[in-house]
RNA sequence: GGGCAUGUAGUUCAGUGGUAGAAUGCUACGUUGACAUCGUAGAGGUCGCAAGUUCAAUUCUUGCCGUGCCCA
């Protein structure tokens, strides 16, 4: 320890190696409870960001707080194959070849991608690792690993089976530049300037139009019909007509119906069942035709008129709006600000798009998934998101699950040339049942298309423990205990995770989750590389070390709030971790060390008994804190006992002490110093871990506690002895009585540094013997020299501490102008309270309606007040004299 | 439009039906053998606004205003 500073930069990969190497990761069997956590598996093609780093933080505090608890401990990490965005990477990457995926072929590409997953796909768990995490990595699980897999596989098949999984041609979110299917989730509503057009329907055999407003005037090739709302005059007269789709030149119908609302646009609705959600509903409702205009990358297909064939879609609007122009169609087009929906992977804009996929019966699966939220048996933290979380599952709707992709978990059905569904886990048992059916062999193809990644993620947290298998771990670590997650992801994930398992393995996947929210920015801003306010974690870990950065994330991780993040309050931290090196080296200087010896029975001095109450108390207040999951609270607690009570105070105390000869309290306070020393570290370890590692490992800690810190029993509270709260309240109004020294001193414009003399003639006896017995302590914290026990002969002021006046003596003359003015105000403010407090005690109802400790807790401070009133007076006229 | 948060010191945020807290920043002083990534002392708040409930409201209720997010 040479350094006259902490230094992270070589210590925290030593102490990882350290860890890994001695497998301290891996649970530990034993029959007491256990404590399981699921990683919400980051994006195999992902970084770490600060979102990542917050969340993981969070859940490695928890596994090692647990772990330290005695729990059988799992960390069960991993990651997802991100369909879409993998399969983007790898073909970016072959372009830059100039090899397109459609020129490799399905499997050739896959195998590419494999290639890229083995390369560059485990970064972000090396990064995980420079942030501290413990996850037991011999664990590891990937949603495309073949035990995964089958276990996709698994469940599609019996959800199949089961009526639950279904196939249907639905109206789906298309993505027209990556050319699948995508959730509702996945779709962003953007709120853009848009035209809003308004276009003329003529009447079929009449002169009269209609005109209806739309904002996609290229769908009108598809429409069928045309809406007006039944009770609207202006329209009535028409229901029932035919009108003219210009353009198109087809004859479509005027319908009637509910949902057109008579003031939006003009109250007319142009109806294209196939290419928007609301009017899709219309056309089943009034049985019209679906024409499909689009083909899959977004151009116009054979079902529209020959000159627009193969345009974009955009092309085609241009095109339309155009010719409606020339042909004095358009009525008028105004600027409006509408919804307009992107994808969130491709940013182009989505296309409600009639195909054939497959769904989940989400709603059938949701039943259970409420109740069990209901029931309690997994609880939201903070509770608010349950509320969220109802929501959605009430309205749920049917689950798309098939995506238009190749990487991913291709869909266990095979088809029939004439077009029998077989769903079956592998090949040979599609065709055994396609056997039963044909009573021949006959020629299967496999489905093209590949499941949505959140099917798969749905299952992680019994799929990693080996399901379905009956493993072990399974048995041992489901439900996990406490999911840890942002809340965007509540829906993608918590939900499907919720339908999934309490379907298949009909037990609820964690008990809890804890829900965080978002890392901003110092200024609250989402943080984006657009903005460029990004502050990388990797960046903040080199230069303050990962402990500082989780101590700060930790301490800013209040429910239900955004944590801002900014570079100072890492550097804050940054300066604890070295307060506490600091503290260790001053330990190490006065040859603290831990002894057998040392029970809390045989403490003596006021000093020690104080800190231990103190340690005691925090370690206490830190686990019901982090049982309630504030972290923040917790932090902020060992923090304030370790800067103010441990360095602040008690180092101060032990300098005397070691400066002294007196052997006996040399021993105890060394043992005493030591002890506290090493329960910060173990307090601290699930916050800060490599810091206390290294500092654990230097002492060799290790060897007397015969325990790696890891594994230390963290709980430190212990049944005391009255006598150390009498200390406790003891040393507390000796440091109220140095402190009010001190400010004295700076009041009356006297060094600091010089010694005093003090009078405590008019002490009672109680708060004599605290002096005297911690004479060295307090002549040398409160820089006294003589202490006289009668009134003598030699200028001086009073003060009070804690009701009771002591004379501090100067030898110089004196400036009393602040200090007057001090004491003025101090009696101002009493003067205010004890008006307000008699007050309240003269009011009949307060006394009828309080209750008792409330009215004895006022009378109690009335007589203080007024006690410490009138000494402040005396003080005030022996000044003026 | 519906819903959920949120408004407390310059800043970031805790907290509570009964005397307003922390961190950081700021001011003054300080290099005494753990630490200047430090120490000592201090200044700083109508607890968004209004009404109601109550003996008592920063805290509970309602309304309004501001901010953020989710869903349509």
């Amino acid at each position: 320890m040479q350094n006259p500073n902490y230094n992270h930069l070589s210590i925290e990969n030593e102490i990882y190696d350290y860890w890994e190497k001695n497998k301290f990761f891996k649970p530990k069997k034993n029959n007491k409870k256990y404590f399981s956590i699921v990683i919400p598996p980051p994006n195999v093609t992902g970084n770490l960001h600060m979102g990542h780093a917050l969340n993981n933080s969070i859940q490695d505090l928890l596994i090692r707080f647990y772990r330290m608890n005695g729990y059988e401990t799992l960390w069960q990490p991993g990651t997802d194959h991100a369909g879409i965005a993998t399969q983007a990477v790898v073909e970016k990457q072959l372009l830059k070849k100039r090899i397109t995926k459609d020129q490799l072929g399905r499997d050739k590409f896959i195998e590419e991608v494999w290639k890229w997953k083995k390369e560059s796909g485990d970064q972000i768990l090396n990064q995980l690792k420079k942030l501290g995490c413990s996850c037991d990595w011999s664990r590891n699980r990937f949603t495309m690993d073949e035990d995964l897999s089958k276990a996709v596989t698994k469940s599609f098949v019996k959800l199949y089976e089961n009526k639950l999984i279904y196939k249907d041609t639905k109206l789906v979110n298309w993505d027209t530049k990556l050319e699948t299917a995508i959730s509702d989730l996945e779709v962003v509503q953007k709120e853009i300037q848009s035209n809003l057009y308004y276009i003329k329907y003529k009447i079929v055999g009449e002169e009269n139009s209609i005109t209806i407003a739309t904002t996609r005037p290229e769908t009108m090739i598809g429409d069928t019909a045309l809406a007006v709302n039944p009770n609207d005059n202006r329209y009535k007269k028409f229901i029932g007509k035919k009108v003219l789709i210009p353009l198109a030149n087809r004859e479509v119908k005027v319908i009637a119906d509910n949902y057109v609302s008579m003031e939006q646009g003009s109250g007319a609705l142009k109806v294209t069942p196939a290419h928007d959600f609301n009017d899709f509903d219309i056309g089943k409702r009034h049985n019209l035709e679906f024409i499909n205009i689009l083909e899959k990358n977004g151009k116009l297909n054979k079902n529209v008129p020959k000159e627009f064939i193969g345009l974009d879609r955009f092309e085609a609007r241009t095109l339309i709006i155009k010719l409606l122009k020339e042909k004095n169609i358009l009525d008028k087009t105004e600027s409006i600000k509408n919804a307009v929906p992107y994808g969130d992977r491709s940013n182009s804009i989505i296309e409600p798009l009639l195909t054939e996929q497959w769904f989940v019966d989400a709603k059938f699966l949701a039943k259970k998934a409420i109740k069990v939220v209901k029931k309690n048996k997994t609880n939201f933290f903070p509770n608010n998101w349950s509320k969220t979380y109802f929501q959605w599952m009430n309205n749920i709707q049917p689950w798309c699950i098939s995506r238009q992709l190749w990487w991913g978990h291709r869909i266990p059905a095979w088809y029939s040339k004439d077009n029998k569904i077989f769903v079956a886990d592998t090949e040979i048992e599609a065709k055994k049942k396609a056997y039963k059916v044909y009573k021949k062999k006959v020629d299967l193809k496999r489905d093209e298309d590949v499941l949505d990644t959140w099917f798969s993620s749905a299952l992680w947290p019994f799929a990693t423990l080996g399901w379905p298998q009956k493993t072990y771990e399974l048995k041992r670590f489901y439900p996990t205990s406490v999911l840890v997650t942002g809340f965007d992801i509540i829906f993608f994930w918590v939900a499907r995770m919720m339908l999934m398992g309490n379907y298949l393995i009909k037990k609820e996947p964690f008990s809890k989750v804890y829900v965080h929210a978002l890392v901003r920015d110092e200024k609250g801003q989402k943080m984006s590389k657009s903005k460029g306010n990004v502050i990388d974690p990797l960046d903040i870990i080199s230069k303050y070390g990962a402990d500082s950065l989780r101590f700060t994330l930790i301490s800013m991780a209040s429910p239900g709030r955004d944590v801002k993040l900014s570079e100072e309050r890492v550097k804050g931290y940054r300066n604890f971790l070295n307060k506490i090196w600091n503290a260790n080296k001053f330990s190490k200087l006065n040859k603290c060390k831990l002894s057998k010896k040392l029970t809390n029975k045989n403490i003596n001095l006021d000093i020690n008994k104080w800190i231990y109450y103190e340690l005691n108390r925090t370690s206490k207040e830190v686990r019901g804190y982090i049982s309630k999951f504030r972290f923040d609270e917790a932090a902020r607690s060992i923090y304030q006992f370790v800067w103010h009570f441990y360095c602040d105070w008690y180092i101060e105390f032990l300098k005397p002490i070691f400066d002294s000869k007196h052997k006996k309290n040399l021993e105890e306070s060394r043992n005493v110093a030591s002890y506290i020393q090493s329960s910060i570290l173990i307090l601290l370890h699930p916050f800060i871990p490599f810091f206390t590692e290294k500092v654990w490992l230097d002492f060799d800690f290790g060897s007397y506690f015969k325990s790696p810190l890891m594994f230390k029993d963290w709980n430190l509270s212990t049944k005391l002895t009255p006598s150390f709260n009498q200390s406790y309240k003891k040393i507390d109004w000796l440091i109220h009585l140095v402190t009010n020294i001190r400010s004295t001193k700076v009041d009356l414009d006297i060094s600091p540094g010089s010694f005093i003399d003090i009078s405590i003639n008019e002490l009672n006896k109680n708060k004599r013997g605290i002096i005297e017995d911690n004479l060295n302590v307090f002549k040398r914290l409160g820089r006294v020299s003589n202490i006289y026990d009668s009134k003598i002969d030699k200028k001086g002021i009073k003060i009070i501490v804690g009701g009771e006046s002591i004379t501090l003596h100067f030898d110089q003359n004196l400036d009393l102008i602040r200090q007057k003015q001090k004491i003025f105000t101090k009696v101002k403010d009493l003067d205010q309270k004890v008006a307000a407090i008699t007050k309240k005690l003269k009011n009949k109802s307060f006394l009828q309606n309080a209750p008792k400790q409330i009215i004895e807790k006022n009378k109690k401070a009335l007589i203080d007040y007024k006690f410490a009133l009138k000494k402040l007076n005396s003080i005030l006229n022996s000044i003026k004299n």
